[in-house]
DNA sequence: TCAAATTACTTGCAAAATGCAATCGATCTT
DNA sequence: AAGATCGATTGCATTTTGCAAGTAATTTGA
């Protein structure tokens, strides 16, 4: 992972390679507002991924360590994915890619709420929803 | 053109149908952060962007409503492309990003200081440079 | 004044990424 | 033992990207 072959150091170009794509944050979406962990989960999204494209993210995602696999310890046909630390700093840019989509685009009511529910409470939101997911996918692994 | 194509009304989502792409959000960062304004300007970013897909991208952030190009009055063959309301509304989405490859990648210190400085300022600072980008993109077209 | 430079693109073509449907071997369920 | 389920992989057509060259209109410089 020593390859340093990116386009450029800035911040934004680095942020763009890793997760710069139609893809890879709807995966981060499902994992922390969804609660998913399962492959199966994954192709079952609103937005229907293909199964090859959901291979290729996952493993990016894992490589550029924002997420893990492991296989699940009950069922040897299971592999489960889990957030990184550096998978849930991504929390407050999904929040602040939901709040510009909801002032300036046609979100679905239902699937904006969540989006507003957080907004209402206030900036601590985001920082609690992040300890959330910090207790549920490091906490144990 | 009321054509609602979209893969599903998710916020995240349709941010990422509009910008969710490895150039869209450089373009944006450019007129944000480095002052340009016309196509040969972007065309010398340091990622090295393809003039056929600069084309396209500015195409797109136009119809999107993110960008306005118009005639320079001065010089005929020049375009100025100014940001929208909606367009500057992106700042603080990128500002969120420079946060996060600031924290987990190996950016250019250089080019991480904008970023710094910013964060330094405080939360304020975001919405201050929002307001100096509206007096110049807006305030006169 | 007129050739050279500059402007915002377009074009042609090869390479890469994406999307779709079918399929795979391993494991789990019944 | 049979069928369903798991996380993928494969083959193939379509779309997108990247690169180099070219375009027409305008502006600059000698």
């Amino acid at each position: 992972m020593s390859n340093d072959s990116f386009r450029s150091g800035c911040p934004i170009n680095l942020g763009l390679e890793v997760f710069g794509d139609k893809w890879s944050l709807l995966i981060i979406r499902d994992m922390m507002f969804a609660g998913k962990r399962h492959y199966r989960e994954f192709l079952a999204s609103d937005e229907g991924i293909s199964s090859n494209i959901l291979a290729d993210r996952l493993a990016r995602l894992v490589d550029a360590g924002i997420l893990t696999r492991a296989d699940d310890p009950a069922h040897k046909l299971k592999a489960i994915y889990s957030l990184t630390a550096r998978g849930i700093d991504l929390l407050p840019i999904l929040a602040q890619i939901s709040r510009w989509s909801r002032s300036h685009m046609p979100v679905d009511p239902e699937l904006a709420r969540t989006g507003e529910a957080r907004d209402r409470a206030g900036p601590g939101a985001v920082e609690a929803q992040m300890a959330a997911l910090r207790r549920l996918h490091l906490g144990e692994g």
